[in-house]
DNA sequence: ACCTACCTGTTT
DNA sequence: AAACAGGTAGGT
């Protein structure tokens, strides 16, 4: 489900509510979802709450002296979702976790861990309890800051030549929060065919992909992210850039430029879609054409 | 670069 | 019944 901008989306929900609040009462309702390493995973109050690639970071720290402190990990992977509550329920189908938040002087809030297909996890790290997801640690540069840029992308395109566009763009170790759906709407904003090797770039042809990464990103996050169907904020509410998806879910649809039939096919092991116009595949080696399914 | 696994729900 | 889904980890 959420890349970049629906987990920044996520985070802006709950951090106007959550932080400065207690984890008191923690309901653990399914095996294997929050791994807490042997910690207690109440009476931690939440610093602050941050997001690098599709993780997001509770910063906690220990109610009583000391200073110790810990971050509570959450990774939403496909179909995970936070969601804050202002009164204790009966939580639906696939709630895994139900932690409620107090802070003196207001009333407790809940916040829930969600998520049908049990991908997604939740880490509580503290004191060498346990590592840090690697997923996490070897996470590249954040696709929204100005380390982001073409020299960035140049060097990596010198050092993997061969990788191609969609998978470059889909490696978290490169670019942290790119996913299936914005790998494939900043490839055809940069009018870059997603078989492209990275190597075979033009310098202005990494410039406008990184552009189009941003403008994509920046795009996704102020719309409030893309719900197809399961995703959506803190407060359940739901993206709007679905509307805008220029390729994303078009295959057989008209591209919104200039008319031709969208494509799609299998690259990276993901479905990928592009527009056979917009986005040319240069005849020239390296490029690998046959090995793409059309529809 | 490719596979498979992890899960459940929805669509074809 | 089968294919597919926003992600990642592990294996070959």
């Amino acid at each position: 489900m959420p890349e970049l901008p629906e987990v920044e989306n996520v985070r802006r929900s709950l951090a106007t509510l959550v932080p400065g609040r207690t984890i008191e009462a923690v309901q653990i309702l399914s095996e294997g979802v929050f791994l807490t390493g042997g910690l207690d995973p109440s009476g931690w109050i939440i610093d602050s709450i941050e997001r690098r690639g599709k993780y997001l970071i509770l910063q906690l720290r220990r109610s009583e002296g000391t200073a110790r402190e810990g971050r509570l990990i959450v990774h939403l992977r496909m179909t995970g979702r936070l969601l804050l509550h202002e009164v204790e329920a009966a939580w639906p189908k696939h709630t895994h976790v139900a932690m409620r938040l107090h802070l003196d002087g207001a009333s407790d809030i809940w916040l829930t861990y969600h998520d049908p297909r049990r991908f997604g996890r939740l880490w509580l790290v503290s004191d060498g309890n346990m590592p840090a997801p690697r997923g996490l640690s070897e996470l590249g540069i954040e696709p929204l800051t100005p380390a982001c840029d073409a020299t960035y992308l140049a060097e990596v395109a010198r050092r993997r030549p061969h990788v191609r566009l969609k998978a470059l763009l889909l490696d978290q170790r490169v670019l942290a929060g790119l996913g299936n759906i914005y790998a494939d709407e900043s490839l055809f904003l940069a009018g870059l065919h997603p078989a492209r090797e990275a190597g075979g770039l033009r310098p202005r042809e990494i410039a406008r992909l990184c552009q189009a990464i941003r403008d994509v990103l920046e795009k996704a996050v102020s719309n409030g992210g893309t719900t197809l169907r399961d995703y959506t904020d803190g407060w359940n509410r739901q993206g709007a850039f679905q509307e805008q998806l220029m390729v994303y879910g078009r295959a057989g649809l008209a591209c919104k430029t200039c008319g031709n039939t969208i494509s799609s096919g299998k690259l990276a092991g993901r479905t990928t879609c592009w527009c056979p116009r917009c986005q040319r595949l240069p005849r020239r080696a390296g490029n690998g054409p046959s090995t793409i399914r059309s529809a």
